[in-house]
DNA sequence: AAATGACCAAATGAACATTTCAGTCAATTT
DNA sequence: AAATTGACTGAAATGTTCATTTGGTCATTT
């Protein structure tokens, strides 16, 4: 067999994606980095968004498989649930495409980049919510409903990582651990 | 004496940019609102931003004392934080200029509106820092980072109330304070 | 001394010209 | 005949020009 184009053209979209954005990023450019006609792309997908929703998706499992990691060990769940929600933030800022589209959203708002952005969140969300249910079934924590709960778990995670840093010197993963078990686990009362 | 006319001034400029935002009011619309010469309200502000400034220090000191009365009672801590927490956020959900402001800053970006939005929110985050601090000194709630904790509460409460509302039906006032009592001050540990 | 509005330079945006780009399809290659 | 291609197209984005608007000043009026 000849040379898996579909998946030369998905390297190049991420590749260019990654550096240039979903907007900037024109199919000629992929055709080219690819090696590829650019009618060529029009026969795996249907347009410049779908192309997109592939690579998406496979950014979506890639950090489900990172955050699923966390539950693994046998620590205990408020533990676990720190590891996976770093993890997924740490990924939201060292992985380039994942960069670069938070940038994009933020600075240019394109539709389609926001759209994809809701789509991870909500995929982390109904994560995190699932593992709160079981934790909930299992007796590792009280009851609560997992859907506030999850809301409630990822923004305290980005208030305490990004919100924080802009006013403040970044707090260590140790630090949040601790934070996040004093506020969400242990609580505030006496 | 004559009419005071700064009083007219301010009084006109806060009806424009409650309607049509800040960068879409202009000085001669407020003189005309105002029925003052426009260089008339050069004497009394440098220019348009230290209008809006001063007008700004009024919206922060309304909010300041709308906060506060919520500790005035002699509810329980958490109560009272859970009042002054929402009447902030009811107070920018329902007061004309602030909404205006708040869309300004997220459909435009306007500079002077996204500076003085950070001006509101670090007040708010001062002043519940300090609260936070008595309640530690008074023995009310653990010990704590308190400017971590105001942080963390206003987040908490915008999520609750925010960003929850983009996917799910509003959470009710009761719910909320009930939530917030859980997440923060119970703790989910068993 | 306080108030004013005509005036100015800079910013804005409407109108028009040009370029870019996503997507198509007839021609070419395998 | 099936897969691949790149020249082509209309629509949308972008650049350009220029008249209008606007923040701020200051000589004149009250």
């Amino acid at each position: 067999m000849g040379i898996d184009r579909k998946k030369l053209i998905v390297e190049a979209a991420t590749k260019s994606f990654s550096q240039f954005g979903y907007k900037a990023t024109t199919i000629d450019q992929v055709a080219k980095i690819a090696n590829v006609g650019k009618g060529t792309i029009y026969t795996f997908f249907k347009n410049k968004e779908e192309l997109f929703d592939e690579i998406i998706s496979s950014l979506i499992k890639e950090l489900k498989v990172t955050a699923d990691e966390a539950f693994l060990g046998d620590l205990p769940f408020h533990e676990k649930l720190h590891q996976a929600l770093y993890q997924i933030l740490e990924f939201r800022m060292s992985h380039q495409l994942s960069i670069k589209l938070f940038q994009e959203a933020r600075e240019i708002g394109t539709p389609a980049v926001v759209d994809v952005i809701n789509r991870m969140e909500n995929n982390i969300l109904r994560n995190i919510e699932e593992r709160v249910s079981k934790a909930i079934e299992t007796g590792s924590i009280q009851s609560c409903d997992p859907k506030v709960t999850a809301v409630v778990m990822l923004k305290l995670y980005i208030a305490l990582i990004f919100d924080w840093e802009k006013n403040n010197p970044p707090l260590e993963k140790d630090e949040i651990a601790k934070l996040f078990e004093q506020y969400i686990f242990k609580g505030l009362a006496k």
